[in-house]
RNA sequence: GCCGGGAUGGCGGAAUAGGCAGACGCAGGGGACUUAAAAUCCCCCAAUCGAAAGAUUGUGCGGGUUCAAGUCCCGCUCCCGGCACCA
């Protein structure tokens, strides 16, 4: 790239640089010039990816920050000599355009293209450096018929269905979600209380994945937290499941345990009052209607209520009893508001001496308590405390005196023999509810024909186009299931008159595929090209929130290995690294409107400039960590670009001085490695910076005193580490300075081993682990010669005139220590 | 309750593999330049005692290992986050 000196291009004559001209000035270049555009050559690929935003119409800090840590790097690996791929695009889908358009008559559709040029723009003002030929918008039928493609292709692996029963229902946004979505029993997006609702709605079942889901997490390269926090969602747990036969009924309870050891505990059996047998078990009886009562009155509390560590178990006894499979007891069954229906089998046997919630019904009600397991095998009197821990059986037949770890193995196989049960894994993930009732999504590629059932759209039909003469009246409902003209359809199948799926996906089944996408934007015959697709793929550096940790990075996680599964991408984990960046704060607290303590990008860059926003954000705290804006922070980093621009454009003096000029070499060999690691493997940006400022100190001090040859290097060496992290400011001095191209083009700086070897050192003396003295040695001093002049230095003799050395350890370069009684 | 992460000067933070605690910056103090101020350049800046040299203490708390511990081990405290009547 040949650039020329513009007329229109600020003259800067000052020793102050004109951040606004200068910025603008290059932006306007860099984007005409196409300079970060991808392209798949022999070069080793990197794929550097940030989390692509909602286009809400404006960046918000949180985006300064992750756009930035993802542009530092991006730069650095294409000068490291890395074809680097680093796309950006929209989650454009999403309910704030279409309640705007409740509220404002303002289409969906054009609210959310203003905002896309808007941010874009302010993207643009921050320097990054995308390649915006890749651009994708979810939103955009080119993007979402392959979403529903997607959907097409788990329908036929039979991964995604319909079900009907009890939901999450935000009552505010109007719609469904799914159960990754309910935080502490609030919405996750506009945090009002969910409540339960019973429909018929379409699930991607993400629970055939729980294992592979689990086991993927370990080669990772991901922070503990976020595999932790994905470990516990899926919430693995080992053992049994137990038919309890119901001789009335002719049926079978199945409860879910994790201890078949304490089987013959077993005194009693619940069941959720949402449990399918509660009407069959009760129909004719005495209790029954109390029961129908008290499971309506549990039905309708919310989740939040009913989980409450502080909410008192209750129940009441159907007055029917199920036989214990190994005794033939009869155990009668009870229902209960401490058992949910959608996890495990919805019914527990009731196992008071050995489970704390089982202990506190029993006494409640006055059940029967029985103990088998115990530390030493014999039976306890009088148990005051449930026995949760493992030992040795009791009273429970010909199991008796086994240690619980085998019992479980022991009693499951026995049971199994009999057709009784068998060792069952749970899970406490749930399968992922898609169904939204709003407009402003992809609509369910789904037919609803009287005679035919749920049928697919044939792949030749897609896109279903959102329709766009709809009314959005805010009166509930979603506005598709208004739009008669488009609801009324043909079944594919039998040609007969039916009716389409109102409902459109949730918006995280768009973004579970986009990284995919970008490898081949315009491919107008399948979701991304597999042959680009498995070049560019996995991530290798994936940019982004912690509020993603069960929600986008599990569901992508998923989509991969399904996609894998079906041949079309050779990776099953998207993302070989993630990089979760902390909030920013401001003033103490996260930045809202309602505290008042909001800062804007606009603001923030027009009076610093985007080169000294982007440093401060990198320098001021690790990337996984809060950061905290401060006006008087960011003005050190303005100060420092300042200094550096000093530096580079000043009429440079000359010298002769031969340890300067070891000086400068050995800063800056120093400088090079540090900004390698830090920039690289370690993303240790705070320190990358702190080392450019140290060099900058370091060439201040000796920059006049050697040849003008060598201080030029040694700021051409300053401006190219730099770039990266200040791309603005360090084009605009590597121009001045008069070397060709695009700096950001050039390749990184390299170094010679031998500035990095000193011939001396200084060493530390010590007594006892304590600092004594400090001399210089030559650098390749042996062990012995260290000792030596350790025990000559007349400080040290001081210390030890009177005592009896022990012994003295050397570290050749770092110190000795004399030890002494 | 279970799991994960963390605690270092006035502040943000550094110390990458057990080897000089506090790099770099902010705030503060001093000096140079200036008629003056700003900007800039240079210096000082953990605490206590001391005029200084220096001494002592010091990385949440209590123990331990080691010639040597912010770093490793054991036992706690507090803070942040996840999961939680999940059988």
């Amino acid at each position: 790239m040949q650039i020329e000196r513009d007329v229109t291009r600020p003259s800067t004559q000052t020793d102050r640089y004109d951040v606004k001209a200068v910025e603008e000035f290059w932006q306007r270049r860099w984007e005409e010039e196409e300079v970060y555009r991808a392209e798949i050559t022999d070069k080793p690929k990197f794929y550097c990816l940030e989390q692509f935003p909602y286009p809400s119409g404006h960046l918000h800090m949180g985006h300064v920050r992750v756009y930035t840590l993802g542009d530092v790097i991006a730069r650095y690996r294409r000068m490291r000599g890395y074809s680097v791929l680093h796309p950006m695009g929209w989650d454009a889908f999403g309910m704030p355009a279409e309640n705007a358009a409740i509220k404002s008559g303002i289409p969906p559709r054009s609210s959310t293209i203003a905002n896309i040029a808007y941010m874009k723009g302010q993207m643009r003002q921050m320097g990054l450096s995308f390649d915006w030929n890749r651009e994708v918008a979810t939103c955009e039928p080119d993007y979402y018929r392959f979403t529903q493609e997607l959907f097409l292709l788990f329908y036929e692996r039979g991964l995604a269905y319909q079900k009907a029963g009890a939901v999450n229902w935000c009552p505010h946004c109007e719609t469904v979600l799914a159960n990754e979505q309910v935080e502490e029993g609030r919405c996750w997006r506009c945090d009002a209380e969910v409540t339960k609702r019973d429909l018929t709605q379409w699930y991607f079942r993400i629970t055939d994945y729980a294992d592979r889901l689990l086991e993927g997490l370990r080669d990772l390269d991901w922070p503990p937290e976020i595999k932790t926090q994905q470990d516990n969602w899926i919430g693995r747990s080992e053992g049994a499941e137990v038919a309890f036969p119901v001789p009335d009924l002719d049926e079978t309870i199945r409860v879910f345990t994790t201890r078949p050891d304490t089987l013959y505990g077993a005194t009693y059996v619940v069941l959720a009052p949402e449990h399918p047998f509660v009407e069959r078990l009760i129909a004719g009886r005495e209790s029954a209607e109390a029961v129908r009562a008290f499971a309506a009155g549990e039905r309708v509390r919310s989740d939040m209520e009913r989980t409450a560590e502080n909410t008192e178990k209750s129940g009441i006894f159907t007055g029917a009893y199920a036989t214990h499979p190994l005794t033939g007891q009869p155990l009668p069954i009870w229902v209960a508001n401490y058992v949910l229906v959608d996890y495990g089998t919805g019914a527990v046997m009731g196992v008071p001496a050995h489970d704390q919630r089982d202990f506190v019904f029993a006494r409640k009600y006055h059940l029967p308590v029985r103990v088998v397991v115990s530390p030493d095998g014999q039976p306890i009197p009088n148990l005051a405390e449930p026995y949760l821990a493992p030992g040795r059986l009791v009273d429970s037949g010909s199991f008796s005196g086994i240690e619980s770890q085998a019992a479980i193995g022991a009693i499951a196989a026995h049971l199994q023999e009999k057709g009784l049960g068998r060792l069952q894994v749970s899970y406490r993930m749930r399968d992922w509810l898609i169904s939204r009732q709003r407009y402003w999504g992809a609509p369910i590629p789904i037919i609803h024909c009287r005679d035919c059932g749920a049928v697919p759209v044939p792949r030749a039909d897609l896109p279903v186009l959102l329709p766009e003469n709809v009314t959005f009246t805010g009166q509930g409902g979603s506005p598709l299931a208004a739009a008669e003209e488009w609801v009324a359809t043909s079944c594919p199948r039998c040609k007969n008159p039916a009716r389409r799926e109102t409902d459109t996906m949730d918006t995280f089944v768009d973004s579970s595929w986009y990284y995919f996408r970008y490898t081949s934007p315009q491919e107008p015959r399948a979701p991304f090209d597999p042959e680009k697709a498995n070049r560019w793929m996995a991530v290798d550096e994936y940019v982004g929130g912690k509020e993603h940790a069960v929600l986008h990075l599990l569901y992508s996680r998923f989509f991969t290995k399904v996609l894998h599964d079906a041949g079309w991408i050779a990776v099953d984990e998207p993302f070989r690294r993630l990089l979760v960046q902390g909030m920013v704060v401001y003033g103490g607290a996260k930045m809202s409107k309602s505290k008042g303590n909001t800062l804007s990008p606009e603001s923030i860059m027009a009076r610093w400039g985007a080169d000294a926003t982007r440093l401060f954000m990198l320098f001021a705290a690790p990337p996984e960590k809060d950061f905290e804006w401060s006006d008087q922070g960011v003005e050190g980093s303005f100060r420092f670009l300042q200094r550096v621009y000093r530096l580079a454009v000043r009429t440079p003096g000359s010298g002769d001085d031969a340890a300067a000029g070891e000086r400068i070499e050995r800063a800056r060999a120093r400088a090079v490695r540090k900004l390698t690691e830090d920039l690289g493997d370690r993303r240790a940006f705070n320190t990358a910076v702190s080392a450019l400022m140290e060099y900058t100190n370091a060439l201040y001090q000796d920059a006049d005193r050697v040849p003008a040859s060598l201080a030029r290097r040694a700021i051409e060496t300053l401006v190219l580490l730099l770039a990266p992290l200040a791309p603005h400011l360090s084009q605009e001095l590597w121009q001045r300075m008069g070397s060709g191209g695009s700096v950001h083009a050039q390749a990184w700086p390299a170094f010679d081993d031998k500035w990095l070897t000193e011939t001396e050192v200084e060493i530390v003396l010590q007594v006892n682990g304590k600092i004594r003295a400090r001399i210089t040695v030559p650098a390749d001093v042996d062990e012995e010669r260290m000792k030596q002049q350790a025990l000559a230095d007349e400080r040290i003799q001081v210390l030890i005139a009177d005592k009896i050395i022990r012994k003295v350890v050397a570290i050749p370069g770092r110190l000795v220590n004399v030890v002494v009684a």
